[in-house]
DNA sequence: CTAATCACG
DNA sequence: GACGTACGTGATTAGC
């Protein structure tokens, strides 16, 4: 077929795919030599992920290639010596990988296509401009800004890590002009990556005013003495010709001599034996089985030719395929019993449970999966609904094939509380807490949700669907299609049993594949302790907790409530007759338009959407001026209290408890904090007067009070172990103000002579330390110039040398290693260390934070975990953690013993593993609610 | 479904 | 005058 009308092109742009590969994936390397190939092996995925997700749309590409650079001097190096010369080096390990992603790409029969003396960019630009005039439509699979100017015309471009299609509109979106103009506008704003100079001064929001006003660069240069700022006029005259360089520089050529034509990209179906003797020679076993079974060729045999002692790589063992047909529907006594024997001759098994709700309090069992190896999969229904019949009196009536509950789990219970059965799970605590109401303590149990988030914390989720794909390459049966979504949506026990079984089974299958794909990793990855003393025995200690839930006196919150209600009346009255008209509050477009088109106060600025920003920095601004944001400020902290935490709170508590219970996600932040949903119980208000009286309603039965036991500046404790910092040692050991003795330190102020502003900003100035601090943030936060709080910097990087060196030596060895860790040994992975831009900076930010907010948090997981043994006997259980801040319901009498236990606990929670340098010291509160016991 | 806003440590 | 910035979270609302 010659290359026309109706046909599409894709291109793809083949370095950003490898180095993505790069960054992406740990630095793999072939088993039998050690060859690096992290990045063939990702390029390779992501080819077939690309080839699988357009297999599967109706609008499959006609012609594809994937484009590469070739050679490091190209025509603009001419133009400019200094094009693209501050980029880094390549990395050792990837340069060997280049020409094997070449040879990936054709082994697939994909056109594999580079140029000697040109960027890939300009092959691109130049097949797009073909395929326009020939008539045909274009999907450049790139993020490249470089690129956008392609874009319109039928070209199109396509981000494949976001999976988001940017047409013009994009591209006006990122550089505020059409796709015409996007030269124009980096020829101004210049590049940073690439190292074009542009216009200094000039940035992409003003390039494309410019240009917006005078309608091309062109024109702009020529009228330059027109611009009214003078800066920008004199830089624009003097800066002429290096503008004109620039856009040369970015201009990409639509002329590239090409040895080929359109029709030579066809698509082309992969020859199975050339495809998979590539593959097998990169020995990438997962890979190629998947890639077999697409082609339905045979998988070839990859020998197992590891010299001893390397590191097996994707070691993806002779497992079946995932096939959901092949499960087994367990419906009669016998073949249950049959289960039980082949789980306790195994030793081990995958369980996973279906039922009404994600709500464990309320949730219903309605069957039980099993799995014992790979492939071997059941499921127990018991408590599915006969859907089969319309009448109204019979939908109560379980489905056919089903055993009856209590026989089932009177049946299984000896086998989840067996010493000598693993139970293998994903999230585990779900189901546990399911079991636990049928009065089944599930133990010892493996989390495979628990192995990934000590493996892979940063790099990736850790819920089932994500794993799967990752690591077993295979999407699992969406819930939604058994359950349909939003309002129409039914429960589990409605689900046809037949349905169920597939689904349920094939749960069970994958928790058991990926325990054991997790199972060596943790050994070799060297997380086995963080696992075994931080994750896992953590778990039922926060099922425990989330089980006793906290009592919240719904009459208190109602009353408050009505009280907000009537306020929030008054204040809308009040700003409506400000504004001179009825608007909502609670828009903040409506509210931009009003201050700063109606009312034309000066300040009002737009962010990326368009629309104005009216944080509460910003109102709290014009407040000096107007009454009508300062109103808006009271509305607004009312309106939050209220539907958030008044209204929102009372519908959480349980009907049958009376007690609210939260769920505590334990691989939810990647630091190694827990986070809080259903309610988020760790956000409950304390900084203002109003909120604080929100902790009131959380209140202790009868006969008990509430005690909180907190850590007290934790952070900055572990800041001056980590950090090494002998004063701020000193003065934690001596009891003193941290805060007061930072600003004596700092600002030569006397403690004695300390005044309240002075230490507020050296508070700020630590805090902002542990941020991973910038001038910017610090300016912005105390609202001082920025070249003041940059000499704050300065000044406090003096005083204490530690830090700086701490700073630098965190952020090159998460360079090096591609992780930084807690004392405990926890990692914490930063997989974007390494990139260009703004990403940098916030990376480098994170990576700094990390050590010691994730210290901080295995420390009071430690605590956790041994407390219920410690407290065991006593009347009083655990309820809440806020990060550095236990809550516990006592009973009055045994107070005094269980926070002098509970101290005791909290306070040598880091030892014996690690002594850190200064003394943890815990404050305690107890009353009759959460306010007073704060 | 995303962005804006704001609650906490 | 911006590449862009304090770290880590979750819930609610508006508005596409």
């Amino acid at each position: 077929m010659s290359f026309g009308k109706g046909c599409h092109l894709h291109l793809i742009d083949g370095s950003a795919f490898i180095f993505r590969a790069y960054h992406a994936l740990p630095p793999l390397t072939r088993k039998s030599d050690g060859l690096p190939i992290g990045a063939v092996s990702g390029f390779c995925n992501m080819l077939q992920r690309y080839i699988d997700g357009n297999s599967a749309s109706n609008d499959a590409p006609t012609h594809v290639a994937v484009i590469f650079d070739k050679g490091s001097h190209t025509f603009r190096n001419d133009l400019y010596d200094q094009y693209k010369a501050n980029r880094d080096a390549m990395p050792e390990e990837l340069r060997p990988q280049i020409p094997l992603t070449r040879r990936a790409t054709e082994a697939f029969n994909i056109a594999c296509k580079e140029l000697e003396g040109f960027e890939a960019d300009d092959i691109i630009a130049t097949l797009s401009c073909q395929a326009r005039e020939a008539g045909g439509r274009v999907t450049i699979v790139s993020s490249d800004k470089d690129l956008m100017q392609l874009v319109g015309g039928g070209v199109e471009m396509f981000d494949a890590m976001k999976n988001r299609r940017i047409d013009a509109e994009g591209v006006e979106e990122k550089f505020g002009v059409g796709p015409d103009r996007v030269v124009d506008v980096q020829a101004l704003a210049g590049d940073s990556v690439d190292n074009v100079p542009g216009a200094p001064g000039i940035g992409i929001k003003t390039a494309a005013l410019l240009i917006n006003e005078f309608g091309s660069l062109e024109n702009l240069l020529d009228r330059a003495e027109d611009i009214k700022q003078p800066k920008r006029r004199q830089t624009l005259i003097e800066k002429r010709e290096q503008i004109k360089l620039s856009k040369k520089l970015v201009q990409l050529d639509c002329d590239t001599p090409l040895d080929f034509t359109l029709d030579d990209l066809e698509v082309r179906d992969p020859d199975p034996e050339t495809l998979l003797r590539f593959l097998a020679e990169m020995e990438f076993r997962t890979l190629s089985k998947r890639i077999a079974d697409a082609l339905d060729a045979e998988a070839p045999v990859i020998p197992d030719t590891n010299p001893a002692g390397a590191d097996p790589i994707d070691t993806a063992p002779d497992w079946p395929a995932i096939d959901p047909e092949a499960y087994e529907h367990v419906s009669t006594p016998a073949a249950l019993a049959a289960w039980v024997e082949r789980i306790t001759a195994r030793g081990y098994v995958a369980v996973d449970t279906e039922t009404t709700s994600l709500n464990e309090m309320q949730a219903r069992l309605v069957g039980i999966s099993l799995a014992v190896e790979p492939g071997q999969a059941c499921y127990i229904p018991i408590a599915h609904r006969d859907g089969a019949s319309d009448d109204l009196f019979s939908s109560e009536a379980l489905a056919e094939g089903q055993l009856p509950f209590d026989d089932v789990l009177a049946a299984l219970k000896p086998v989840l509380e067996n010493d000598a059965i693993l139970k293998i799970g994903q999230n585990m605590k779900y189901d546990a807490k399911i079991f636990a109401r049928h009065d089944i303590t599930v133990a010892p149990f493996d989390d495979t949700m628990l192995m990934s988030y000590a493996l892979n914390a940063g790099i990736h989720g850790h819920g089932m669907d994500t794993l799967s794909e990752r690591y077993l390459s295979h999407t699992p049966i969406p819930i939604k299609t058994l359950l349909g979504s939003g309002k129409s949506a039914i429960t589990f026990d409605q689900v046809p049993v037949t349905e169920a079984v597939k689904y349920a089974a094939e749960d069970a299958d994958i928790t058991l594949r990926l325990w054991q794909t997790f199972k060596p990793q943790l050994h070799r990855e060297k997380v086995t302790t963080v696992y075994e003393t931080l994750e896992r025995p953590l778990s039922p200690v926060l099922a425990r907790m989330e089980r006793n839930g906290i009592k919240v006196d719904r009459e208190t919150l109602s009353r408050m409530s009505g009280k907000f209600a009537q306020k929030m009346a008054q204040l809308e009255d009040e700003i409506h007759e400000l504004a001179g008209r009825k608007f909502n509050v609670g828009s903040p477009k409506q509210l931009g338009e009003i201050l700063f088109d109606e009312m034309g106060l000066e300040g009002g600025k737009k962010g990326k959407t368009g629309a104005y920003a009216t944080g509460a920095d910003v109102l709290e601004d014009l407040a000096t001026e107007h009454d009508l944001p300062a109103r808006v400020l009271d509305w607004r902290a009312l309106s939050k209290l209220k539907s958030t935490y008044t209204d929102a709170l009372q519908d959480h508590i349980d009907p049958d408890t009376g007690r609210v219970h939260t769920s505590y996600v334990q691989t939810g932040a990647n630091t190694g904090r827990l986070a809080s949903t259903d309610p988020n119980l760790q956000n409950i208000p304390v900084r203002s007067e109003e909120g604080r009286r929100i902790r009131e309603a959380f209140v202790a039965e009868p006969g008990n009070v509430l005690v909180s036991l907190d850590y007290s500046q934790i952070e900055l404790r572990i800041l001056a172990h980590v950090a090494d910092l002998p004063a701020m040692k000193q003065a934690f050991k001596e009891g003193q103000d941290i805060h007061a003795m930072t600003a004596s330190e700092m600002f030569d102020v006397p403690i004695d002579e300390m005044t309240p502003d002075i230490r507020r900003q050296a508070k700020a100035i630590n805090f902002g330390v542990i941020y991973g601090i910038s001038g910017f943030g610090l300016a912005r936060n105390l609202r001082i110039p920025r070249s003041e709080a940059q000499g704050f910097i300065d000044r406090y990087f003096e005083r204490f040398p530690g830090i700086k060196t701490y700073m630098d030596d965190t952020v090159g060895f998460a360079k090096e290693h591609g992780f930084v860790q807690t004392l405990f040994g926890r990692k914490i992975h930063t997989p974007e260390i390494s990139a260009k831009g703004p990403r940098a900076g916030f990376a480098k930010r994170a990576a700094i934070n990390a050590p010691i907010q994730g210290t901080a948090a295995d420390i009071i997981r430690r605590a956790m975990v041994r407390m219920p043994d410690a407290i065991q006997g006593q009347p009083a259980k655990m309820l809440l953690q806020v990060h550095d801040e236990l809550i516990f319901e006592v009973s009055e009498d045994a107070t005094d013993k269980l926070i002098e236990t509970a101290r005791e606990v909290m306070e040598g929670a880091a030892l014996p593993a690690v002594k850190v340098d200064v003394p943890l010291i815990v404050d305690a509160g107890q009353g009759a609610n959460w306010a007073q016991a704060h």
